[in-house]
DNA sequence: TATGAATGAGAATTCATTCAT
DNA sequence: AATGAATGAATTCTCATTCAT
């Protein structure tokens, strides 16, 4: 019930970067989209970047939350991938203007020049590979997987997650394909 | 050896729209470190777009007669998949410039509305996901694969590869995981 | 009595599109003479062409009114044309910059390819048109006028009209020769 | 047979500077429309200006032809205003190009800051003012005028000419009321 | 919290003109 | 006589940002 109009800022701010991209988003047209004045935005923050930045952190931080909140027990050691992959799924179809915002700015953007994106975003993929790591060591722990180089699996899952994510979101029909990409993951840990 | 202009400029185009993204990048920079000057630019060009245009179409031309060199007799079906992959994987070493160009914008100024590259990323994807189906039959009509969709797994296998290509452009240090990458397909496709 | 800056952007335009032409002036130029920053002319306007044609508007505005203005009751009915032709006369000396700025945009700005003003012109010589015949009209109905062909004649009467005030705009010195136009066009129309 | 490159230029450099106006035009435009390149234009012409100037030289020699070859032997004196009322009206038909060219830059352009053409015009006013001075003390003299001061009469006719041929330059359809204007002018004078 | 007015810096683009050939 | 390549100097317009209120 607080300040509605800073939250219009973002929520129009968080539109037009995913949409349009950061530089291709003026401040006069968040402004008039969010329905309020140029000055204002400056009022709440320091400046279109600090605009940027705190939808990024955001995003970041939900997304932290939900890879934390996966659920750590699980039938099959191959289920709790099978969790991370539907998690990225779900997360473009449910969150697609987030998912944008961070796919279009991710290189150009976020990772250049000692962003303070480039830090997080190290920081989530290690979460992410500790996840997947440990799922791996797991997985052969209980016989339930071939036996593999953990550490470059986990990065080689990671890069299949990413693309399709990538594709999920840009897909403009619907994106059939996601039960293929279980069995195609699975496939390949199994023994 | 010496370039002309209009090809200085246009190679200094590519590094900056792959380094800085198109908006970020003013005709005034492409000019200065060209070492042309800014209307040399229109006298080639109709305008920044056009060079950009250029850029693009050069390198889909040179990227789809990559694909189509590509050998079509292997000594195991499987091999056709993995030099796909190490296919991508070498643009992203040789052509980090051109490569980055077409990530960076992919989404944002690519796909959107009308632009003409929607049209020539479809056509490519057509032929990749041509290319892989293709394969995929003939592998399971040899018994080298497991039964699959071979439809729905030519476009798993592309997110695949796309998630390799980008994490590989990205990566700052090495990317020792290509042979994880490769096994991890085969194990996914062998019967 | 100190005028608004928008007042100035617009008094000063309207002078230097008045003594040297729209296309010849530049915006620099008329914000370096209204003691205005370039960028004021885009606050308050669209474009150069939005500050010509707010000028123009309120210029046929005023105009229109002095038209509607002229009385209706006079001793002769030639009193009426006499009083058309003294009234633009007057303009020419009263509002020089005014009466330049239509005079020399008219048939290359104003006329061409459905600018508004087109629009406006043709209304307002309708409103000459209709004052004319009325007056002839009437001359003939009391005897005062030989007979003639109303509307040929309101035509000939406004071109002879128009030619007066140009040559008043632009004669460098006096024009000594209202007295002789007044005789020269009553005794066309006196019995 | 000579030239006829340098005559092309000359041709749509006319066209354009009519229908569009001097500073509208673009040199590019000319020598593309002309089928020319540009340096050619400034190998035949020291620059814009100069291909401007030439035409309009053309053009007032012409005129002044005209008014020359005007019949100095008529059965009455008003034919003589007759004619010159109709050798405008005529140009305004034929010769559309090249009266608009002067009318639209008459004032804006011609007259202003020592253009060599305000000493042509000049010099052309007076050749109609001479002429119509000439005519209309013969015409008092042979009775066939009434009284009247020729100087500002004949001001007030060129006044009036002018109306008449600008009118029909830029009436869009036909101009019915050449008859009346004579008959408005012959009734002003005659006896 | 909010805004109308204002601006410094710079963006893309144009244009008349020139030079080497 | 003719041109392809090139440019200095502008021109219109934009944009993130600030100031006074």
């Amino acid at each position: 019930m607080t300040s509605t109009k800073k939250e219009q800022i973002l929520n129009t701010a968080l539109r037009l970067f995913a949409l349009q991209g950061y530089a291709e988003t003026t401040t006069f047209q968040i402004a008039q989209e969010a329905q309020v004045t140029e000055p204002l935005l400056y009022y709440h923050f320091k400046n279109k970047e600090e605009i940027f930045t705190k939808i990024l952190e955001k995003i970041f931080a939900e997304y932290k939350q939900m890879i934390l909140n996966l659920p750590s027990e699980t039938v099959t050691v191959f289920d709790k991938i099978e969790n991370l992959i539907r998690l990225h799924l779900n997360i473009a179809s449910m969150r697609p203007l987030e998912s944008r915002l961070i796919l279009a700015h991710c290189p150009a953007k976020l990772i250049e020049n000692g962003h303070f994106c480039s830090k997080i975003l190290q920081e989530q993929e290690q979460l992410l590979l500790d996840y997947l790591i440990t799922c791996l060591k797991e997985g052969m722990a209980k016989k339930e997987f071939k036996k593999l180089d953990a550490v470059n699996t986990a990065l080689v899952i990671l890069c299949f997650i990413n693309g399709l994510f990538r594709r999920k979101l840009f897909e403009q029909q619907h994106f059939p394909y996601e039960e293929t990409a279980i069995v195609f993951c699975r496939n390949s840990l199994l023994l």
